[in-house]
DNA sequence: TATTATAAATAGTATTACTATTATTTTTGA
DNA sequence: TCAAAAATAATAGTAATACTATTTATAATA
C-alpha cells in the first residue's frame, strides 16, 4: 500500500485553485499542516505560513478564501484517506465480523508511519486532526459548509463502517450513532490522553484506546 | 430542586472579579450566554457584549481576563450546575443499577427548563455548552487551564459517574473512558443532530440520544 | 465626610483578516 | 518561438479585533 501513487480527490468546492496542481500548492499544504501544528489553529495566519514559504499572504488566497477552508481541505485530505484504508484493508474480508473489526481498527489505531508517496505528513495531519476538527464542526456556518458538500467524504466513511455494522446486526437501530462515537470518541480520547489523562484510563505501551472501542461495538451490536 | 436557593462555585482561578458579586457582572454572564448563542463564540467579542449591556470593554476586563475565560466560567458553571443534578438525584437510590442508570440521564437527557432562581438560562447555557465547549479543550494553552484547575468541576462529574460504573462491575477495564465518550458523545449527537443528521441516527420525538448510551452503557459493562 | 473601590468615557496600539493594485515571472498554445 | 494569458511577488491599505492605559465620575464603606 506504501508505494502506491494514490490520489485523495477533495471537493473542488473547498478550494479556489487545486493546491494539488502546482508546488505552491503543495508547500501551502504542507507546510499549512506543519504550522497549524506547531501554532495551533487560532495563532495561525496566512501570514506566517506566506513568511514560511517565502511568499505573500496574497497568494495564499488565491488558493484557499480563508484559513477555515484549508483547513477543512486538510481535514477532508484526511478522511479521503481514511476511507482509502478502510476500503482498502478490508476489502478481501468476507467474514462481516472481521470485516468490522478491521474497520474498527482503521478507525481508532493511530497512524504511525508519514506516508512516502506524497508532500503530506499523515502522521502530522493526523495530529492536527486530532487537535482542531472539531473545529470545522463547530462554527455558525456549519449548514453552509455542510450544504456545499465541504463534510462528504467524511459522511462517506461514517456510511461505509454503520453499513458493516447493519451487516452483522441488521436489527440494531443507531449504526450512525455508534460509528460517528467511535470516531470521534477514539480521536479524542487521544487527546485526552495526552492533556487530560483523568478523563481515560489509558496506561502506558498498551493501546487501551483501539482496544475500548473495539469491545464497545461489539458488545453493543451483540 | 427547582426552588432551592443554590449557588455553584466556579474555580476564582478562571476569573479577575467574581461576576456573580455584582449586578454587571451578572449582566456579564447572563448577556454573554445569549450573545455566544447568538454569534458564536469567534464572532463575540467584548465590545459587542459591552455595547448589548451597556458599559464599555474596558470594563468587561475587569471580570475577566479575554473571553476565552468567560467561555470556562460559563461551561464550568455548567458542570457545576450537572454536577450539583447528578448527586441530588442519585443520592437516594440504592441500586447500583438504578444509580448508574439515573446517572446517565442527567448525563444524557437534555436540559428543558431554564432554572428559575438565578440569572443563568440553564438551557441557553446547554446549548452553549454543546456549540462551544469543545474550544476550551482545543487550544494550545489546554495544560496551563488545566494545571489551573479551570476543568476541575468536569474532571469531578466523569470521576463520580465512573465509581458508579466500577460499583456495577469492579473489574471494568475502562470507567473513565466510557463516561467521558458518553458525555462529550451525547453532547456531540445532539450536535450532530442538528447540523450533520446523517451522522445520527435520530428520530423525532424519540430521544434516541439518551436511549442509545444508556444501552451501550449497560452494554458495555455487563 | 473622606477614602476607597467601581465603573464610565475615551484614546491608543499591534495584530488579524482580508482586498486592491501594479510589476514581474512563468506557462501555454498557435 | 513568441505573444498572450496566467500566476506570483511586492506593496499598500482598511476595518475589526483584542487588548492596555488614563482620566473622570459615581457609589459604597469605615
Amino acid at each position: 500500500m506504501d508505494r502506491l501513487q494514490i490520489h485523495i480527490n477533495v471537493n473542488p468546492e473547498i478550494y479556489l485553485r487545486d493546491p494539488n496542481s502546482s508546488e505552491l500548492g503543495r508547500k501551502i499544504v504542507s507546510s499549512g499542516i506543519q504550522l497549524i501544528n506547531e501554532l495551533g489553529f487560532e495563532k495561525f495566519t496566512f501570514k506566517k505560513l506566506g513568511e514560511q514559504i517565502g511568499s505573500p499572504e496574497s497568494t495564499i488566497y488565491r488558493y484557499f478564501e480563508n484559513k477555515q477552508t484549508l483547513l477543512v481541505y486538510l481535514i477532508s485530505w484526511y478522511w479521503g484517506w481514511i476511507e482509502y484504508k478502510l476500503v482498502f484493508s478490508t476489502a478481501n474480508i468476507d467474514s462481516p465480523t472481521l470485516k468490522l473489526a478491521e474497520a474498527i481498527k482503521v478507525l481508532t489505531q493511530p497512524i504511525t508511519i508519514g506516508n512516502s508517496f506524497t508532500h503530506i505528513n499523515a502522521v502530522l495531519l493526523e495530529q492536527l486532526v486530532i487537535e482542531e476538527s472539531v473545529k470545522i464542526y463547530h462554527t455558525k456556518d456549519v449548514d453552509q459548509a455542510n450544504s456545499k458538500g465541504y463534510f462528504g467524504i467524511y459522511k462517506r466513511v461514517v456510511q461505509r463502517a454503520s453499513e458493516m455494522v447493519l451487516s452483522l446486526n441488521p436489527n440494531f437501530e443507531f449504526p450512525h450513532m455508534l460509528i460517528s462515537t467511535v470516531i470521534e470518541g477514539a480521536h479524542q480520547q487521544r487527546h485526552f490522553a495526552k492533556h487530560l489523562p483523568s478523563l481515560t484510563d489509558v496506561k502506558q505501551g498498551k493501546d487501551n484506546i483501539a482496544e475500548f472501542y473495539n469491545q464497545l461495538v461489539f458488545k453493543i451490536i451483540a
